[in-house]
DNA sequence: TTGAAAGCGTTACCAA
DNA sequence: TTGGTAACGCTTTCAA
């Protein structure tokens, strides 16, 4: 096969047309007849011809290309540890896909300071997708300034001046520790990280949860750790070790959060959910299959990541896209449910 | 600002130079004089310039970009379910940013049939790396005959025309089933997909294991079930129903299907590792996190995912790529240790 | 050490 | 309904 180097210009060649007609036909143009369009779209199966994208991207002006950017916090582990923003990605990629474009990976830590820079003005991509907001939200805000499509994954409730898609993060947090005062916890430990703009908002939702209930910020127990398990593990470990066992109750900011501290207290023979119930959020799929199952606020990113890319695609159009809020599920299993 | 549209040439009016001094300068190319070279590279800054990668690409018939697909065989379920092949992604990311390669996502449902058109010959990547060797490897096979750049994350003991990085897994599987052994099983079960590839192998590392220790073909059990959680729940929970508890060892294709085996056991109080011990493979987060923490062959990604950009850049340099066995090793943990 | 100019492979305007 | 042609923004050869 002599397919090396051919070009619109050699297969116009080969089937008598101009180049024009052959661009068009290939784009499916119905400006063309629709004889001709078939005519030469079998042809270049025929010659497994295939379009130069960069020069396409470059006459266009458009790529077609969305950046992902994992806006990773934790700087001492550079990969990615959380199941739950992977399971986002890639659900991203199919709702991308699905819209026609394609993904390119990419994370906070690799990328320069200036993204809008980076991947919008160097054509390297049509728009920006940032899954988390992270502890600092200064890059964001640098690319939301310069006006770029951009879309976050984070907490829509946070005032920002960029689209925000995410859960109800209070709500969430505010249905998980509810369900368990509901089961008769009585000192309920939040778990997490709320320098972190989701788990601060779930953080909120423990607190409303708690004065409901006429508690007061007495009744407040934070235990501050970074969302991963490990880090979880360790607090809990340690925390144990020092005051004993002095709560009955964990809403946790994360399902690996969860599972750290889970196994700390396994370790001790803390019985759950009879000592002590837990409630995770996410719903990872280790969630279930955790023993026992673990009760956890459910965040649908197959739903999340749909509106996203149409967010974005708004933008890309010219048009302005809004923050949404992803309906949130809390799905009870054994580790809240007391014998 | 009015950087809406600043380009080289724009650039190099306002420096007064030639466009070709620019883009030497920018490019670090050192026939550009040093101090001519930084006066422009700093201007670039301060008027936020970055390179067109539309016509860079065009120009230099190069992308920098590495296309990653994950060939998935699960066609009931699109999206990614097994976080160690995530985990393979984020490692991979790393990598070839490193190597200053952009990493592209895509999955086999969403690309072509033809990988090679689809991603070298329309510019969209340089090279291909694909992680999982899947059911069937036509699509491999063809990409790799069509002679582009192309690395395989899979099992580099079979026999292929193209580069495969991966463990080695029949030692795996033997070293799993001969560890069951040593602590004590008598009828060990092999848990997965044979049809996999990769699977295969760690299945016929089983099988050695067994031949060793003089156990006859009569005494294989052989389990065949998709490679994951959900999958290898139903299987055991089926098979327990039908034949009750017909083994006291399980060698599983993977830390998931690990992980649905025991639901399923636990759900019928039998003992881990009392009454059955079990071997995962992966080593994912998850395992050690588990209760009880998962006996399982650890593959080492990071190494992995170096090592299969570091063959596929010799291939971009012309040179022709190798296979390479990453190491092992089984991490022994509660689920097999009998007490 | 720097500059002029050709050309990478498309698309889209204008003309026919 | 189709064709001619300029232009997208960069890199690189050749010349100075």
């Amino acid at each position: 096969m002599n397919d090396n180097k051919l070009t619109l210009a050699g297969l116009a060649k080969l089937a008598g047309v101009s180049t024009s007609t052959v661009s068009r036909a290939l784009n499916n143009n119905p400006l063309i007849k629709k004889q001709t369009r078939e005519r030469l779209q079998a042809l270049a199966k025929e010659y497994n011809f295939s379009l130069n994208r960069a020069a396409s991207r470059l006459r266009t002006q458009k790529t077609n290309v969305i950046a992902v950017i994992l806006n990773l916090t934790d700087s001492t582990d550079q990969s990615i540890s959380d199941p739950f923003l992977l399971k986002v990605v890639g659900d991203l990629n199919q709702a991308l896909n699905y819209q026609g474009y394609e993904l390119l990976l990419s994370n906070s830590f690799m990328a320069t300071e200036d993204w809008a820079n980076y991947f919008i003005k160097s054509s390297r991509a049509d728009g920006i997708i940032v899954i988390g907001q992270g502890k600092t939200t200064v890059k964001i805000e640098k690319a939301a300034k310069s006006g770029i499509p951009l879309v976050v994954w984070g907490d829509p409730k946070v005032d920002a001046n960029y689209a925000i898609v995410g859960s109800d993060n209070a709500l969430g947090g505010y249905l998980a520790t509810k369900h368990l005062i509901d089961v008769g916890c009585q000192k309920i430990l939040f778990l997490g990280d709320p320098e972190h703009a989701e788990m601060r908002e779930r953080y909120k939702g423990y607190q409303q949860a708690l004065v409901e209930k006429s508690l007061t910020n007495d009744d407040e127990l934070v235990l501050s750790c970074d969302i991963t398990s490990k880090a979880a593990y360790a607090k809990i470990a340690d925390m144990i070790l020092k005051q004993g066992l002095y709560f009955d109750g964990i809403v946790a900011a994360s399902d690996m959060v969860a599972f750290g501290a889970l196994k700390a207290l396994k370790e001790r023979y803390i019985g759950i959910p009879n000592d002590v119930c837990i409630v995770g959020f996410d719903d990872i799929a280790m969630a279930e299959l955790f023993h026992p199952a673990l009760t956890t606020i459910r965040q649908n990113t197959k739903v999340a990541a749909k509106i996203m890319v149409e967010q974005l695609i708004k933008q890309l159009n010219g048009q302005i896209a809004d923050s949404a809020v992803i309906d949130i599920e809390l799905i009870k299993r054994k580790s809240t449910h007391v014998t």
